[in-house]
DNA sequence: GAATTATGCTATAAGTCATAACAGTCCATC
DNA sequence: GATGGACTGTTATGACTTATAGCATAATTC
């Protein structure tokens, strides 16, 4: 056999190849979603050493700043369904990061333990930090880029 | 029992509930993430009736503006990775939209058929109207943006 | 010619997201 | 005060995307 174990040389540098035409690039959508990615994957970095997905820290984050909301509500602001939320709440139950209060004998309050928001404003600093190491490297008004995305989506 | 087949009235209405307080609301991450996931799923909408995913369009964009192009660097171009190509193009040839033929022992490259070529034009003038409605409502200069954008994302 | 690298392929696992259906609860209206 | 409709949370499930590991072959480099 020739290599043995790890390919080791696979994706990941951008060295090789030629390059190719591409339409998309001039593409609003292509741009945002390929600048989107990037943000995303540095806070997939932050978020690794806590075992957290970016959806698990959204919610965190959401409810430290809601405490008591409804979860029905947090899942409308954070677009992610009732199907979806519950083992994502479930989850941070399990870690005692959050915990619930019945409203009525339907809607459930979520509000952060102790740890959770010592957790909570731990991502939120490291999150906002990386946010504005992006942002500083832009030479566009940050203002009005963020006003231009809110258009967008509001 | 009592309401018996559709839920007709689950998420989609953005009507009731509490405006939450949402720190990530400041974040160009966050904004970045949600006017790219606006603009996609105007993509996919403009996709769906060709039967196209978002993956199969670009790389019928892709290997349109660049005939003969190799595979591989059809793969590094859009970021998608080797293994995950393969299945991509594999449906694009079952469709008879794409031929390839070696270049070498190892490398492919790709050429859009007649059909397959007809198809990129109507969809690439598609994506780029809808693009463009979108970048038109904006109050900001546009190649300003896309340039920092692509200060973001290279 | 031997080791390393490149390319394509397969199989598989993880993660996200959407849909459907169900059960319990609230509410408005009659 | 009963009843039908709407809201909430839950479960189960499937589709789709992406990542990883390993294999086989071919090119490259020394």
């Amino acid at each position: 056999m020739t290599g043995k174990s790890h390919d080791r040389a696979d994706e990941g540098d951008t060295t090789t190849g030629a390059r190719l035409a591409s339409p998309l690039d001039r593409l609003l959508g292509y741009r945002l979603r390929r600048a989107s990615m990037m943000l995303m994957s540095d806070i997939v970095s932050v978020l690794r050493p806590f075992n957290l997905s970016v959806g698990e820290a959204s919610l965190l984050i959401v409810v430290g700043a809601n405490p008591g909301c409804r979860q029905s509500d947090v899942g409308r602001a954070l677009e992610i369904k009732r199907a979806n939320l519950t083992p994502l709440v479930g989850r941070m139950k399990a870690r005692d990061l959050i915990t619930d209060a019945p409203i009525d004998g339907r809607s459930l309050s979520l509000t952060l333990t102790c740890e959770g928001l010592a957790l909570q404003s731990e991502i939120l600093a490291r999150i906002e930090a990386s946010d504005s190491k992006a942002r500083d490297q832009l030479n566009i008004d940050q203002q009005s880029l963020l006003a231009a995305l809110r258009e967008i989506a509001p």
